[in-house]
DNA sequence: CTGCGGGTTGACAGCGCTGTCAAACGGGGG
DNA sequence: CCCCCGTTTGACAGCGCTGTCAACCCGCAG
């Protein structure tokens, strides 16, 4: 079987020397299209596949994309026992890029939060030798991680990065605007007090999403009342919470635009619990589209954020073939994907 | 930097031979105290930590573990922009293990359907070269699948297999008694008329819980209604269809046990447009409590399956430490973990 | 007819580790 | 005091590839 076949057992078949094997599995230029065409035949017939590890270890490239996960993030998804929705889109992403590319996808943990984070970060790099890293939010930021990843030369994709926009390759969606567009759509609805359930401040997308709302108020001339905006931390619990407080108001809100979905389910909850139809006396918009927006009742109108479609722009423009092709400069490292408003039955005029 | 940090950096700091330094990370026996301690201090000093590669190509072991995903439903879930919560929690689980095992995960996509898929197997098993890797059901059972890595020996983890229940690691639970237990729970409830959306019948994790249901029908003493048996396939549309079938029956049902969350979804969504109440005229339980059980309002009743924890215990038993540790006994090699009933809202007594 | 240059191929030395095997060491019995 | 044997350590050969460099081939200009 193809179990240990080496390139030694393709170059016996093939009648050519290993380096000769080496060089079209590589692509390599100045080939003879016979000793080309002996050579591919000779791999199918085998079923041979190139070792990983020697490759990695002999070469400058290795195959591999390392997604640089959360420690902390998934510690506390462990302690809840529930998944992360958003991780499992990127890699959905990676791996659909991966498989085209033929490469390898290696998820780390990373403890952003250690004292040791710089040596660690090091050391795993030195260990594994990926040959490109994606970064997620709110880490596509982490100046310590960027430092380290460009001392050790490898190249790195920063999914939503909010500073140093010219280092690394760099895949962002325009959080403020679409913050916007959602807020506009209440604001046509005939909605005139709104309210924003914000998420926590250290993270870059609560502010932008939160300015996108301030934004599209001021734009239709409504005053941005600080008592209608409250900060959440992307939970249910706090979306609960929130809309709550929102309610005990004396001048209600009519509309509340949550940071993210799982807060907008919460203040739907809310809603429910205090007897207020959906979106009859209240509408609710989150932001992510996550899969339980579209089961809840109403269905949750929302961002559809193409976390996928992102991960996947990532992984391509880590792979060498295609950076290669283009101009390093840094504008050309830049990809911004579109968003989807999804309007559904959580939002609509007051009845 | 700890960037490029060999073997030889740490052996000449502490003024040994790199085998001595292989064989305190290697934890081997017969090094004596003082060795160990130089060299654990030069590690230590020089933030040194093995090349994967190296240890992989030169030695047995590649302290990688294999999570094979099956690749059609990755372009299933790429192609609807969602998520996988059950591979996001596996993923957790075997994350978790990694680290403290100093392990590395590798996430592999498989076209299980390929008439190459023997070859294709080998050939990814040789280049790779894992330690272990981790089955997910309904592959947990592939024939093919288990021979080939029989014959790599390679170890192996198989989450929830059905068949073969002698060979490689097996994670299970109790998908028959969960059902049956949450069947119970309705029976308890005081519902007489129950009506179950089914799976696929090409899982097994289907069939065993339509066993339970009907095993806990007649154990309290009630006919097992065929027309109140329905197959779905497991999405939230299937499950909404599904009781839109069973609320147009003459003898409506009064409650429904759904082989997923999402079916049960689905159904709790039906129930509210024909303006049934939940759980008032219909109760409704699933199974897997997926984040949007939560969400849901009411809030799904169903089975809490412990996927992160079983995965950990599957990366756990494929670690050699352990597994050495323990008698190489077929039966050891068997965990069971526990499910857990999670009773909330959709069911209740008829009002 | 000889020599030069570009295109093509192969020999060989590592990459950083582990496994094998032998050497060195040290303690107890004869 | 020497020998034997178990313990501790090190020298060295690969693992399967890629990178470097040299050898070889050919056609064409000189």
């Amino acid at each position: 079987m193809a179990a240990g076949v080496t390139i030694y057992d393709v170059a016996a078949r093939a009648g050519v020397s290993i380096k000769s094997v080496s060089r079209v599995l590589n692509g390599e230029a100045n080939v003879s299209p016979a000793l080309r065409e002996s050579v591919n035949t000779a791999v199918a017939e085998l079923g041979y596949r190139r070792n990983l590890s020697a490759r990695s270890l002999a070469g400058s490239s290795s195959s591999i994309i390392i997604a640089m996960v959360d420690e902390a993030l998934t510690i506390e998804h462990w302690r809840s026992g529930r998944g992360n929705d958003y991780l499992s889109r990127l890699e959905l992403g990676l791996l659909m890029e991966c498989r085209q590319a033929d490469y390898y996808l290696m998820v780390e943990l990373v403890d952003y939060g250690a004292a040791t984070l710089r040596r660690d970060l090091s050391a795993m790099l030195a260990a594994i030798r990926p040959e490109g890293v994606v970064l997620t939010p709110p880490n596509s930021d982490h100046p310590v991680v960027l430092d380290v990843l460009d001392e050790a030369g490898v190249a790195y994709a920063r999914i939503g990065p909010e500073r140093d926009l010219d280092r690394g390759v760099r895949i962002r969606m325009d959080e403020r605007q679409a913050a916007e567009d959602i807020t506009r759509h209440l604001i046509e609805l005939g909605h005139r007090r709104l309210a924003h359930i914000a998420g926590p401040s250290a993270y870059s997308a609560s502010r932008l999403r939160r300015e996108g709302f301030e934004a599209a108020l001021r734009k239709h001339g409504l005053a941005v009342d600080e008592s209608l905006i409250l900060e959440g931390d992307f939970t249910f619990q706090s979306g609960l919470q929130g809309v709550e407080r929102l309610l005990a108001l004396a001048e209600r809100p009519t509309a509340v635009f949550a940071a993210n979905d799982d807060m907008a389910l919460g203040a739907l909850q809310g809603a429910a619990a205090a007897g207020l139809s959906v979106p009859g006396a209240l509408s609710v918009a989150g932001f992510d589209d996550t899969p339980s927006a579209l089961f809840s009742t109403p269905a949750l109108t929302t961002i559809r954020q193409p976390v996928a479609e992102m991960a996947a722009a990532a992984a391509r423009r880590l792979v060498p073939t295609l950076r290669g092709e283009m101009p390093r400069s840094s504008d050309l490292n830049e990809e911004t994907v579109p968003y989807q408003l999804m309007v559904r039955g959580s939002t609509g005029p007051l009845a």
